[in-house]
DNA sequence: CAATTCCCGATCAATTTAGTCGGGAATGAA
DNA sequence: TTCATTCCCGACTAAATTGATCGGGAATTG
């Protein structure tokens, strides 16, 4: 289990984004400095995330990126989705993957083994994709535990 | 969620020694064929699973390798921790992890983030902990579905 | 038009991964 | 003792991935 740098700057920015006031875009600078995010690795990110449907940006003076949709429907797993391809692939490290063409393995429990590794990748998967970035905010606001407005 | 082929071929390696007879040894080359295995890299891994105490050898004539421990005892998450170093270190990318020496992060939301890597993290470690190769095994064999012996 | 801000492809160094190579050391049989 | 067998072990390497950097271009606004 490892996470990459991008992904990882991938959901600072768009916390950042979640925290401050809405209607109003923030530039690329500001997400780099107060994520402490190397400015041009941040680009190639936000670039993704923009085509990923998670931000939107507006160019010229005044511009920059805002999310493009509501915090609680964005969540971790579709952020580490967008910029690093894929969550899980465990289920698939038997089959295809890697072996190009190649007959398919067979050893003594490879079908629970496979069947073990799916169980795990959709365990993960459900866990992160169901965190979102309004649940993550709220965990460091102990004062708004539960939802106000339902 | 990533698995290397170091740790994928140790527990290919694996499952074929706790499905061979016991008190018999197998040898190098039979894994390496057995488990479709590149024989140079399995001698490399079965030196760590023999210093992480899963298999013994035996050298010479009639020589090979065997489960040093009944596979009920040994998990896919022992297997992964002994080749690859480590289950999980999502918790920790805040952290040390990366940052020698540097200020830890600070932007909204990063206490919660953080518990929820370790969240994830404890999820993945106890499901590949708590998943013993004699489970693997079992799975292939709709028979003995519940253990006989208890 | 000129400052600002995002857009985008190319390139690159360091690290990790997935092996290979070449021999050495212990063991047991003849 | 000698020899084949089998594991032991360190060094090396090629390819892929990661984590960026660089240099400019395109849109927008005042």
């Amino acid at each position: 289990m490892k996470i990459s740098k991008k992904a990882e700057y991938a959901i600072r920015a768009i916390l950042i984004l979640a925290d401050s006031p809405p209607n109003q875009p923030l530039q690329m600078q500001d997400l780099s400095e107060t994520g402490s995010i190397p400015l041009k690795f941040l680009e190639q990110i936000m670039l993704l995330l923009k085509k990923g449907a998670i931000v939107r940006s507006k160019r010229g003076v005044g511009g920059g990126y805002q999310l493009n949709r509501p915090a609680r429907s964005i969540s971790l797993g579709e952020i580490i989705q967008i910029v690093d391809g894929s969550l899980c692939s465990l289920g698939e490290l038997l089959r295809a993957s890697g072996n190009h063409g190649a007959p398919a393995p067979s050893f003594p429990g490879v079908s629970g083994l496979e069947t073990s590794f799916q169980e795990l990748d959709d365990l993960v998967n459900s866990y992160l994709l169901g965190k979102s970035v309004e649940d993550i905010l709220a965990m460091d606001r102990p004062e708004d535990v539960l939802a106000f407005e339902i």
